[in-house]
RNA sequence: GCUGCUGUAGCUCAGUGGUAGAGCGCGUCAUUGGUAAUGACGAGGUCGGGAGUUCAAUCCUCCCCAGCAGCACCA
């Protein structure tokens, strides 16, 4: 007999090999019923699978949502593995998890055919059904090593006996059958393929993946599916996809006229007039913040010799994604090539620190010019691979809020907590309130010694557990290998309005650069001394910052970014002449503000405005003529409020004034 | 860069082996209307680029380019 110990403290003496599901049913047949796992000693485990010692045992029902969703999405993968094998003899199967919102398979498709495309998707997502219809129960067993490689290459299932062979030494292999079927697989599952909602999933999209993720492997066809425990859930999901679509800075970005991308600068962001008053008045906020913390202002050159980037580690660790250009003039014959083989080598910055460097390095730089913090709205130019790019979240040209702290090793602690304070009231400035905080370690292409390492990684988690944000509360957590090549980082994420995440600031202690560069300065013992750099940014890039606005703020910026922050209407024409006045005045004060006095009924200009995510509509009729007033509709307002004009003015300045100029103690 | 899909008017999209269509937008005219679409008429396209098959290609084939989704990449 073996003690099993319930949540509630009891404890039960059952037979060695009892299952949860046979304890399940000795507590009562509604938990009989609702029990679809268990956990036991905490592990997530089969309800069908024996339990072989004394035990803590908390039963799992569909009310234990990330567990059941966790389940119910690895049994959909399964499946759809099952479904695809039976309709298209001589795939191979390989691997297939959960993920956030559902699940994936990738196959090897059978020889002789390519890949599964889209449109085979409905007949996949109907032999599921079948299968899940079945209720095929799900029975684990474990195998030998032997058997099972044995097995596989039986099978024709080279991948799968790769990955058995591999699996480590200690490790219980065991398998999944549904039926005829099987997959190896950790576990745990439902107890059959029943217990899906069969209405709950969705296949989304196939795509290419490579097997183990290494691009210099076999290219497999993963399948994506969504799925969940009933089809509320699913049809909740296909909303906020919808949702998430209506957002996309690419489409507003179009409809709002901000910037536009062509063929011809793929990678590049022609703004336009709209989107480039938020792009300026973002930048000039930044300025305001950055002078006002204490940053200096530089422009350093767009093109520098190769021999510096050789210099500075960037031509031999980053050249694949540097724009090269020959320093030559080019031929203008006909004939021949436009370059010669012999030009020396140029190339556009992909990154502003080493010229930050050579500033710091002309003249003689005392401890007491540290810390040294420039700034620069720093240009660059990245070679990125194509299928990378994307709207303005990832290009090939964008302007990073850049700035580098020449400081000692005793004021690292200061600076990161002083960057903390900036960012903080930066982003929510900015609208975030939410961020966390994250320290990506050393990558596995790197300069510098382990010691150096050892030492910059100590010097951030100090600094962070120095400001108190080393805490679950902001999100703390260590990323291994997802550091810099010079230098760990300190990552910031921000939640946007509809719970997505994105990595924008960042902070890194790099001892590196200033080596490689030879800065140096004079410390209170006379000495020369390395100073310390610390490389960081707030917004990221400006490009992909006002892509994260757009998507955040769904396009209705508030009022001191809006393109355009107020539109006069008028209902007659012979209200266009105090619709001038109210136009000149609001212009006069500082609004960003056009006047709609077309032949249109007001209706339409209300809806046009409005579907243009124009903050405030004025509009004014004769009755408003008479008396100075205007009446304003704001944005997500149905009502209207009639007030004078310098009242008005009085609210929109307000309103347009940007976060920084509102608080006069800052 | 890899896999799949897509590319037709400014935008959203329909369509056909015999050189194209809708709605919105745009222009003109009429209308002066009080808070989410007034009506009529009109202009507008080398059907992404190149090559091939064909009597004939926007449509079929091949190559290239770009976009989208994912993978890889994200210093």
């Amino acid at each position: 007999m073996i003690r099993v110990t319930l949540p509630d403290g009891s404890a039960r003496e059952v037979a060695r090999g009892t299952t949860p599901a046979d304890i399940a049913a000795a507590i009562g047949p509604g938990l009989a019923k609702a029990a679809i796992a268990a956990r036991v000693d905490g592990e997530l485990r089969d309800i069908m699978r024996p339990i072989e010692s004394d035990a803590n045992l908390a039963l799992v029902t569909t009310r234990d949502e990330a567990d059941a969703l966790e389940l119910a999405r690895h049994d959909f993968a399964h499946v759809l593995a099952e479904a695809v094998q039976s309709l298209f003899a001589g795939t191979q199967i390989t691997f297939g998890p959960s993920t956030d919102d559902g699940f994936y398979y990738d196959f090897a498709p059978p020889a002789g055919r390519g890949p599964f495309v889209d449109d085979e998707l409905p007949l996949i997502e109907a032999e599921m059904r079948r299968i899940i219809a079945a209720d095929q129960p799900l029975v684990r067993e474990v195998w030998s090593r032997a058997d099972l490689i044995t097995k596989w290459q039986a099978d024709g299932e080279s991948f799968k006996a790769e990955w058995a062979a591999e699996l480590p030494e200690n490790e219980e292999l065991t398998v999944y059958r549904s039926g005829d079927w099987m997959d190896m697989c950790r576990g745990p599952h439902l107890a059959s393929t029943g217990k899906l909602d069969p209405a709950a999933f969705k296949l989304m999209r196939v795509s290419g993946a490579y097997w183990r993720g290494d691009q210099k492997n076999a290219q497999l066809t993963r399948i994506y599916g969504t799925g969940w425990l009933n089809k509320k859930q699913l049809d909740a999901h296909l909303m906020r996809l919808e949702e998430a679509a209506k957002r996309d800075h690419r489409r507003i970005g179009q409809d709002m006229d901000l910037f536009h991308l062509q063929a011809e600068a793929h990678g590049s962001v022609f703004w336009h007039p709209n989107g480039f008053v938020i792009y300026r008045a973002l930048e000039a906020y930044m300025r305001r913040r950055l002078d006002a913390a204490g940053y200096l202002e530089v422009k350093t050159p767009q093109i520098m010799d190769a021999r510096q980037w050789e210099q500075s580690g960037h031509w031999g660790k980053y050249r694949e994604n540097m724009f090269v250009i020959p320093d030559e003039v080019p031929n203008t014959e006909d004939e021949g090539p436009v370059i010669s083989d012999k030009a020396e080598w140029m190339a556009l910055k992909p990154m502003n620190c080493p010229a930050h460097v050579l500033i710091f390095r002309q003249g003689i730089k005392s401890y007491r010019d540290l810390p040294l913090r420039l700034a620069e709205m720093g240009c660059c130019h990245r070679n990125e691979p194509h299928g990378a790019l994307h709207g303005l979240m990832r290009v090939r040209q964008f302007t990073q809020d850049d700035a580098h702290i020449f400081c000692r090793e005793d004021q690292i602690v200061d600076e990161v907590a002083k960057f903390c304070d900036l960012l903080d009231v930066i982003y929510k400035d900015l609208g975030f309130a939410d961020y966390a905080i994250k320290l990506a370690l050393r990558p596995e292409k790197r300069f510098g010694t382990d010691e150096m390492w050892d030492w910059s990684e100590q010097s951030m988690r100090d600094a962070v557990a120095a400001t108190g944000r080393n805490t679950p509360e902001w999100g703390w957590e260590e990323l291994p290998g997802e550091g810099a090549f010079y230098a760990p980082k300190l990552e910031f994420h921000l939640t946007d309005a509809i719970g997505r995440t994105w990595q924008v600031g960042t902070i890194q202690t790099d001892t590196v650069l200033p080596e490689r560069l030879d800065a140096a300065y004079i410390g209170e013992d006379g000495a020369k001394h390395r100073p310390i750099m610390l490389h960081r940014a707030i917004l990221g890039s400006y490009e992909r910052f006002i892509g994260i606005l757009i998507e955040h703020y769904a396009g209705r910026f508030p009022v001191w970014l809006a393109p355009v922050q107020a539109v006069v209407a008028t209902i007659v024409s012979d209200a266009d002449a105090y619709g001038e006045q109210v136009t000149a005045k609001l212009k006069a004060a500082g609004i960003r503000v056009t006047s709609d006095f077309r032949n249109e009924k007001i209706n339409y200009k209300v809806r046009e405005h409005s579907l243009a995510k124009v903050p405030h509509l004025l509009v004014v009729g004769m009755r408003e003529a008479e008396e100075g007033k205007v009446a304003i509709r704001s944005l997500g307002s149905d009502g209207q409020r009639i007030m004078t004009l310098d009242e008005a003015i009085a609210m929109l300045v307000g309103e347009a004034t940007p976060p920084d100029l509102k608080d006069a103690t800052i």
